[in-house]
DNA sequence: TGCGAAACTATACGGCGTGAAGTTTTGATA
DNA sequence: TATCAAAACTTCACGCCGTATAGTTTCGCA
């Protein structure tokens, strides 16, 4: 019997855990609806509440407050992007290394285009009032798409180092101190021979991508131009010339 | 009597109208300070009208509604904006270039990373649930802000024009079709020399700049390196680089 | 002095996050 | 199978929000 009865627990217990954790990822999807549909402001608890028939303080059973909720949403959906940039980093041959590093940023936008509300999530003021807590996902799935950036400085570092090396009077040059250590977890093992200068530079290429993403995501953009698209790849080929890549 | 009448009228008249833009400002500037102690967030009528003695009905007196509000709020900051960076670049000599453009530059983000919420305010997601309107103040701005960076591309476009100009399959060319009338109004007068391809250069140089210093505000550059200034100055010396300007 | 408009208040509605307390459901146990 | 504790969920309440409607005060002007 205590086999049977130890199956038995088990089993139900296992049908538990199974229950609420369904119940938690209907949570988030139904956020993650209300979020595409209506805003990241839409994602409110008693909203949430409605569409799932219940009440909006059930949900505290499952996530103690709302600003946990968006944080786990954060971390799901960061977690996406840092996904559709690795997979075309993994999608794309080595060689030539500008081609790899277009389709890496070229996945970068579209995932932001095409998930709008997310980017705004991760990057922008999510939620009114809310602050981002120490740990979770998120922040490993920042140095994720980090790691990727170094990956591209990596790959263009033969020929662009010698123009991005630390030169001029204005430009102090970097020290593995200047970085965030679980970033240089992330990114010296997987790029030996990155120097210090070669993150910063993949920090660089962060902040160019990111702000021409950004304004066109935020509508800033269209009020200016009316071929965000062409823009992008303007911008793409100064990047790869930059890097010395011609390519 | 009539002289006397028509000056008292014209006092009280005035009076009336002072007292009422005083209020009208008092409100913004009060509402400027609730969203400097707490964020955009903190922007509420019964915040801003508690803080004014005063019920929060009386401020739809001013406004009709709080996107109105925020609305001018906007308005306000994006100018600020706007004649920071011009000031900026009239008080530093056109030769060289380069040390210009760095002065706009920093100008800009000096101003982001002393106003924070205030850029939020402009380039984020302002407050809950905010769309922003068609017309006022803050596109204005924007194509200030545009025109600056124009005058910046301008000046280097004699060296980066070369490097810049529309080549290769994946750089379709420029057309002035491509960007928004209002903006070319301003830009084209000012700059009559200046290519559709040196508006698109512009628009990049933007897009470059708004990214680093986007990361910096919203804390994202802050958890992967502790010199997020020096990121900039190394930023900058690569934007002059790439325009040629050996700077 | 009195009129009319402008400025402001009072009250109310629905929606929000969330705390406290009570109720139902459910699975293990004796 | 009856029981019991814990988990899941509801009810009620509070204070916050924007805002609509209606009523009241203030005040310049004729």
């Amino acid at each position: 019997m205590t086999g049977v009865e130890s199956a038995t627990t088990r089993s139900t217990r296992g049908r538990r855990e199974r229950l609420r954790a369904e119940t938690t990822a209907e949570i988030k999807d139904v956020a993650l609806a209300l979020m595409a549909s209506g805003g990241p402001d839409a994602i409110t608890l008693r909203a949430i509440a409605r569409e799932m028939g219940m009440t909006a303080n059930a949900i505290y059973g499952y996530f103690a407050t709302r600003d946990d909720l968006v944080t786990a949403l954060i971390d799901d959906v960061y977690t996406a992007l840092a996904d559709a940039v690795d997979a075309a980093w993994a999608a794309t041959p080595a060689d030539p290394p500008a081609t790899r590093i277009r389709a890496w940023a070229r996945a970068f936008r579209d995932w932001a285009l095409g998930n709008p509300e997310g980017f705004r999530l991760i990057y922008g003021d999510p939620v009114p009032g809310y602050r981002a807590p120490e740990g979770g996902a998120a922040p490993d799935a920042a140095h994720r798409v980090c790691t990727g950036l170094a990956g591209l400085a990596d790959a263009a570092w033969p020929h662009a180092g010698p123009r991005h090396a630390d030169h001029g009077p204005e430009s102090p040059g970097f020290d593995w101190s200047d970085f965030d250590p679980g970033l240089l977890a992330k990114v010296r093992p997987a790029y030996p021979d990155l120097p210090p200068a070669g993150v910063a530079l993949a920090l660089r290429i962060w902040g160019s991508l990111h702000g021409t993403v950004s304004l066109e995501v935020y509508g800033h953009l269209s009020r200016q131009t009316v071929s965000p698209g062409k823009l992008f790849d303007q911008e793409l080929g100064a990047l790869v010339r930059s890097l010395g890549l011609n390519g």
